[in-house]
DNA sequence: GACGACAGCGCC
DNA sequence: AAAGGGCGCTGTCGTC
C-alpha cells in the first residue's frame, strides 16, 4: 500500500461523521472511487464543504434521479467544488447492473488525457521495422504530450536513447550466452523479463511473421536490480550469421514457462521465434494489449499503440516509479535514429528519408553501437511500459456482476493474457486455402466482368466517344459521365488514362503510355438522392441501383456462354433458381416497375430501358470487381500464403469495443453465403482427414441487449424461442398479432414427420414487409440508428419512420430507458462499460455541454457489441481449455465475432460439434449467468461454405 | 514513385 | 450539418 491509499483512508475519516448525519433515508451514495467504499450521505452541503477543504472526494449519485434529491443550488455548489462526478439514472433502474459499480474506471479515466474530439480513423499505416501489429510509428507524428520530441532529431545523438552502450552487455559468443542464460534462469528467474527481437527478411506490411522473418538479434531486460557484469543491466544478443547458434542457447530460456516474460506485441516475436524452432512460453504480459485495456481509444490522439508512441505518452508512463521517471526515455523511432536523406544527383539533400536494412545497421561499424542501444532500449522500454501499465491497471477496480472482482490487471491476467496466447496459436494454425479452386473461379469471374463491361461500354459509346477508355472502376469518371453538368459536377473534365490503342498525340511521334480523355456528362439530368461526404453525387452500388432499378444483366443474350454457377448442384437450385425466375418476370411481363429512376430520365421506352440495363451492368462490374480484387486474388497471392499453404491472418485486440479484428488478410469479411456468387468460402477447406466445425451464436447482440436492459418482452421472446424477427413484427403490429392469435398465420414452423406443407401460411410470407422492418429495426436500434436514417433507407417520411421506431419500442421501454442511461453515463462519466467490466472512454467536448450524436450512438452500441465480444472471448477460452476437444484433436482457427471455426478429425466431428455447442452456450466457467439462453448453431463439413 | 485522402464495400 | 455501431482493404487521384 503506498501513501496514496493512506491519504484516501484519511479522507474517508473526514467523511464519516457527516455521513452519520445522514438519517432521512435518501439514497445518495458516496463512492470513494479509489477505494470502492460506499457511504450513504444526505447532507450534501457538508459533504461538499468537506471537499472544499482540500480533500479530493468524488461524489457519485447513482441509481436514482438526482434532480429529485438535490436542489439546483446545491448542485451548483457541488459542481463548483471540482472533482465531483455524478451519475443519474431514470427512475425504475435503481438496481441496474453496470451503473453503481462501473463508475470506478470512469473516474480513473477522467483524469486521463482526452483524445481529440475528431474520431477519425487510424489509417492502415505501418510502423517501424518490425511492428506486425498496426502501430502508427511515424516520425512526423508529434504528440501533444511528447516533451521528448523537442530534442533534435537525426544524427548520432545516442544519449537520447533509453540506454547507453555502457548499460548493455553484448553477447556474441557461446560462453557469454551460456553464462547469461544461467543468470536469467537462476538468480533472476523470479524477475519480470522484458524481451524483444529485431527481425530481417520480412515485409511487415505484406507478410505474416508465420513463416517469414529471421531474428538477427534480441534484447532482454529484467529490471534495474540486476547485474550482468560491470553493472550492466541490459542484455543484447547478436544472433546474426555466424552467431546464429547462440539462439539455440536461449531456446530453453524462451521456452521456460516459469519465467515471466513481457513482450510488446507478443504475436510477432513469437511467430518469428517459431521460425527458428523456438516456441516461447511463460507469457506474462503483452504491453500492447495492456495498453488497449488501459485505454482503448488512442487512435484519435495522434498516437497509437506502438512502443514508441506509448513510451512517449506521459499518461501511459505515469505508473513508473518516481526514481525511474527522472531517467525515463521514450523509445526513439528507427527513422529518427537511422533515417538519412537521400542525396539527389545534383548533390543536394532530398526530402525523402530512408533507413538502411537492419543487417547493415547491425554490421556497420559506424552504426552498430547505436543499433545496439536502440535494440536493447526496446526491451527496457517494454519493461517500463509494463511497470507503468501494471501499476495503473492495478489501481482500477474490475467490477463484474456488481462486485469488485479485483483490479483491471486481474482482469488482464484472467482473460486477456490467456486470450492473447490463444490468438497467437490461432494465427499459427491458419486456414488452409484451396488455391486451384480460386484460380478456376477467377477465370469465370473475369469473364463475367468483361461481359458486363462490354455491355456498359456499348451504351456509353452512344453518349461519349471515349467509351473504350473509360475506367469503369474510377468513381470520378463514372460520376463525370452520369452527373456531369449537374449537382455541382462540372460539365466536362479530362482524365489521364492508359493509352490502350497507341494513340499518338499531336506533335508527338510515338504513342505515350498515358493519354488524356475528356469525359462529358451524358446530358440528361439523372435524379440523385445520395451524396458523398464531400457533397458530390454518390456512385456507390446503392446509388447506381436507384438509377437502374431491379433489372439484371442477362448473360445469355450478351454472350453464348452459360452463366457460371460453381459449386454443388443443390446449391444451384436454391440460389440460381430464385434469380432465374426473377429474370423471366422482367422479360415476359415487361414490368416497368423493375426499372429505376434512369428510365424516365431517359424518356422511358427503349432508351430508358437501355440506360437502366447499362447502369445495372455497371453495378455488376463493380460487384464482380470487388470479389476479384478483394478476395479471389489476394487469397492466392504469395504474400499471405505461408509455406504450409495456409493463410495466417493476424488477429488483433485493437478495437474500441473489444472485438477482434483480422488483417493480412482480413478473414472476417469473406463474402457471406447469399452474396457469395462464386462461393469463395468453398476455398477455405479442412486438411485431409479433417473437417471444419462452424458454430454461430444466434442473435448474440440482441440477446445481450435483452439481458443488459432487462427487457421483459425481449427476454420472453428469446425464452419461447423460434423466429425472433417474426415475433418482433407480431408485437409491433396489431393486425399481425391478431392474425397469429386467430391462427391465420404461423409465427414459425418446424416440419414434423410426414409433413411437407405448413398447416397455415407463415408470418414471414404473409407479413413479409412487416417482418423485414422488424428485422431491420432489431439490428438498427442497437446501433443507435435514428428515425431519420430509417426514413432515408425506406424512402418514407420522417414521421412514418418515427412511428415505426415507436412501434418497436412499444413493448420494449426498458431498452429505451437503458439506452438513455448509457447516454447519461457517457455524458457525465465519459465512459460506458461492457458486461465483463471493460470500459470504453469518450472524449470530452471542450467548453460545451453539447454531446455529439456520434458519441451517444457509440455509447449505446458499445455495451452491446462489447459484451458480445466478451462472451465470444469467454467462449473461445472455453473451447481452448476444453480437454476433450483437445484430446480429440480440435483447434480453433478463426473467430468472426459471433462465429467460431475449428478444425479437427472428421471421424469424431459429430461428437466434437456437440462439445462446441455446449461450451459456447455456457461460456462463464461452464455456466451461463445471463438472463437469456445463448443459442448456438453448429455444423461440420469439409469447407467453410458447406459448414455454414 | 511513394504517400495520404477519399470513396466505396466486404463482414458481424 | 448530419443523423447506424465496429472493423480492413482496394482503387483512384492529387500531391510531393
Amino acid at each position: 500500500m503506498d501513501d496514496r491509499i493512506g491519504r484516501l483512508r484519511h479522507k474517508h475519516h473526514n467523511i464519516k461523521p457527516r455521513s452519520a448525519a445522514a438519517q432521512d433515508g435518501s439514497n445518495i451514495k458516496l463512492l470513494d472511487c479509489d477505494l470502492g467504499i460506499e457511504n450513504h450521505v444526505t447532507n450534501i452541503k457538508s459533504h461538499s464543504a468537506a471537499a472544499q477543504d482540500g480533500s479530493n472526494i468524488k461524489l457519485i449519485e447513482c441509481g436514482l434521479d438526482i434532480e429529485n434529491h438535490i436542489t439546483p443550488e446545491i448542485l451548483d455548489e457541488i459542481q463548483n467544488v471540482g472533482n465531483v462526478y455524478r451519475l443519474s439514472a431514470p427512475m425504475g433502474h435503481v438496481d441496474s447492473h453496470a451503473p453503481v459499480s462501473s463508475l470506478v474506471n470512469c473516474l480513473e479515466a477522467s483524469h486521463m488525457e482526452e483524445p481529440d474530439i475528431k474520431m477519425n480513423k487510424e489509417m492502415s499505416g505501418q510502423g517501424g521495422a518490425k511492428d506486425h501489429e498496426s502501430s502508427k510509428d511515424s516520425s512526423k507524428n508529434v504528440m501533444p504530450t511528447d516533451y521528448f520530441s523537442k530534442e533534435p532529431t537525426c544524427n548520432s545523438n545516442v544519449q537520447k536513447l533509453a540506454c547507453t552502450i555502457g548499460d548493455v552487455l553484448i553477447v556474441d559468443d557461446l560462453f557469454a550466452a551460456r553464462s547469461v542464460v544461467d543468470k536469467l534462469q537462476g538468480e533472476y528467474r523470479h524477475h519480470v523479463h522484458a524481451c524483444d527481437t529485431e527481425v530481417a527478411d520480412i515485409d511487415v506490411k505484406k507478410e505474416s511473421p508465420v513463416g517469414h522473418g529471421r531474428v538477427i538479434c534480441f534484447s532482454i531486460y529484467c529490471g534495474p536490480n540486476t547485474d550482468f557484469g560491470n553493472g550492466k543491466t541490459c542484455i543484447w544478443v547478436d544472433v546474426m550469421d555466424s552467431n546464429a547458434e547462440l539462439l539455440g542457447v536461449f531456446k530453453s530460456y524462451f521456452e521456460d514457462p516459469s519465467i515471466k516474460k513481457v513482450w510488446h506485441n507478443y504475436s510477432f516475436d513469437r511467430h518469428v521465434l517459431a521460425n527458428h524452432g523456438i516456441t516461447p512460453a511463460g507469457l506474462y504480459a503483452d504491453t500492447m494489449q495492456l495498453a488497449r485495456l488501459w485505454h482503448s481509444g488512442r487512435k484519435g490522439t495522434g498516437g497509437s499503440y506502438s512502443l514508441e508512441s506509448l513510451t512517449s505518452d506521459i499518461e501511459a508512463m505515469n505508473g513508473v516509479h518516481k526514481w525511474d521517471r527522472k531517467t525515463l526515455m521514450k523509445k526513439t523511432s528507427m527513422m529518427d535514429l537511422f533515417g538519412t536523406y537521400k542525396i539527389k544527383k545534383d548533390g543536394t539533400q532530398g526530402s525523402i528519408k530512408f533507413i538502411p536494412p537492419v543487417e547493415e545497421l547491425q554490421t556497420s561499424e559506424a552504426l552498430r553501437d547505436k543499433w545496439i542501444c536502440y535494440s536493447a532500449g526496446d526491451a527496457l522500454c517494454t519493461w517500463r511500459l509494463w511497470e507503468s501499465l501494471h501499476g495503473q491497471l492495478s489501481k482500477r477496480h474490475w467490477i463484474f456482476q456488481d462486485k469488485v472482482q479485483g483490479s483491471m490487471y486481474t482482469f488482464y491476467d484472467k482473460y486477456w493474457r490467456p486470450f492473447g496466447e490463444l490468438l497467437v496459436e490461432m494465427e499459427g494454425h491458419g486456414m488452409l486455402v484451396d488455391r486451384p479452386y480460386l484460380a478456376e473461379i477467377e477465370k469465370v469471374a473475369c469473364k463475367e466482368r468483361e461481359i458486363s463491361i462490354q455491355r456498359f461500354r456499348r451504351w456509353v459509346g452512344e453518349h461519349c466517344c471515349y467509351a473504350n477508355y473509360i475506367n469503369v472502376t474510377s468513381d470520378a469518371q463514372i460520376r463525370q459521365l452520369l452527373f456531369g453538368g449537374f449537382y455541382g459536377v462540372e460539365m466536362c473534365r479530362s482524365f489521364k488514362v492508359p493509352n490502350i490503342d497507341g494513340y499518338i498525340e499531336e506533335g508527338k511521334k510515338a504513342p505515350l503510355k498515358y493519354r488524356s480523355i475528356n469525359i462529358c456528362g451524358i446530358g440528361k439530368k439523372l435524379p440523385c438522392d445520395l451524396f458523398t461526404s464531400g457533397g458530390l453525387p454518390a456512385v456507390s452500388m446503392q446509388a447506381l441501383r436507384n438509377l437502374a432499378g431491379k433489372v439484371s444483366v442477362d448473360y445469355l443474350t450478351a454472350d453464348d456462354e452459360e452463366p457460371f454457377i460453381p459449386g454443388e448442384a443443390d446449391a444451384i437450385l436454391t440460389s440460381a433458381g430464385a434469380q432465374g425466375s426473377q429474370k423471366l418476370d422482367d422479360l415476359h411481363q415487361e414490368d416497368l416497375s423493375a426499372y429505376g429512376q434512369a428510365y424516365s430520365a431517359f424518356g422511358g421506352g427503349h432508351e430508358g430501358k437501355e440506360a437502366c440495363r447499362a447502369i445495372a451492368a455497371l453495378c455488376e462490374v463493380s460487384a464482380i470487381d470487388t470479389l476479384i480484387s478483394g478476395f479471389i486474388q489476394p487469397l492466392q497471392g504469395g504474400d499471405i500464403i505461408g509455406p504450409d499453404n495456409r493463410v495466417h491472418c493476424s488477429l488483433n485486440l485493437n478495437t474500441e469495443t473489444g472485438r477482434l479484428s483480422a488483417r493480412r488478410p482480413n478473414l472476417q469479411n469473406q463474402p457471406a453465403l447469399e452474396k457469395d456468387r462464386y462461393k469463395i468460402r468453398q476455398a477455405f477447406v479442412a486438411s485431409s482427414g479433417n473437417s471444419l466445425i462452424v458454430a454461430d451464436y444466434g442473435q448474440l447482440e440482441l440477446r445481450l441487449l435483452a439481458h443488459l436492459a432487462n427487457c421483459k418482452s425481449m427476454l420472453e421472446a428469446f425464452k419461447i424461442g423460434g423466429d425472433f424477427h417474426s415475433r418482433t413484427a407480431m408485437n409491433m403490429y396489431d393486425n399481425v398479432k391478431k392474425a397469429v392469435d386467430r391462427g391465420d398465420v404461423l409465427l414459425e414452423w418446424e416440419p414434423k414427420e410426414g409433413e411437407d406443407v405448413p398447416p397455415a401460411p407463415l408470418l414471414k410470407d404473409v407479413f413479409a414487409s412487416e417482418r423485414r422492418k422488424a428485422k431491420m429495426l432489431n439490428f438498427s436500434i442497437a446501433y443507435g440508428k435514428t428515425a431519420r436514417g430509417l426514413s432515408k433507407d425506406w424512402k418514407v417520411s420522417l414521421k412514418d419512420a418515427q412511428a415505426t421506431v415507436d412501434l418497436w419500442y412499444k413493448d420494449r421501454h426498458e431498452v429505451r430507458d437503458w439506452q438513455e442511461m448509457q447516454k447519461m453515463n457517457a455524458r457525465s462519466m465519459h465512459c460506458v462499460h461492457t458486461l465483463l467490466g471493460r470500459a470504453r472512454h469518450f472524449p470530452r467536448v471542450s467548453g460545451s455541454e453539447f454531446m455529439s450524436g456520434r458519441i451517444e450512438r457509440a455509447a449505446i452500441n458499445t455495451p452491446v457489441q462489447g459484451s458480445a465480444a466478451d462472451v465470444a472471448m469467454l467462449a473461445m477460452l472455453e473451447l481452448w481449455r476444453n480437454k476433450e476437444l483437445k484430446e480429440l484433436g480440435w483447434k480453433l482457427l478463426l473467430q468472426v465475432h459471433d462465429e467460431m471455426i475449428l478444425e479437427g478429425p472428421s471421424d469424431n466431428a459429430p461428437y466434437a460439434k456437440d462439445l462446441v455447442v455446449k461450451a459456447m452456450s455456457h461460456p462463464f466457467d461452464g455456466k451461463n449467468i445471463l438472463r437469456v439462453d445463448l443459442a448456438v448453431e453448429a455444423k461440420y463439413a469439409k469447407n467453410w461454405y458447406a459448414a455454414k
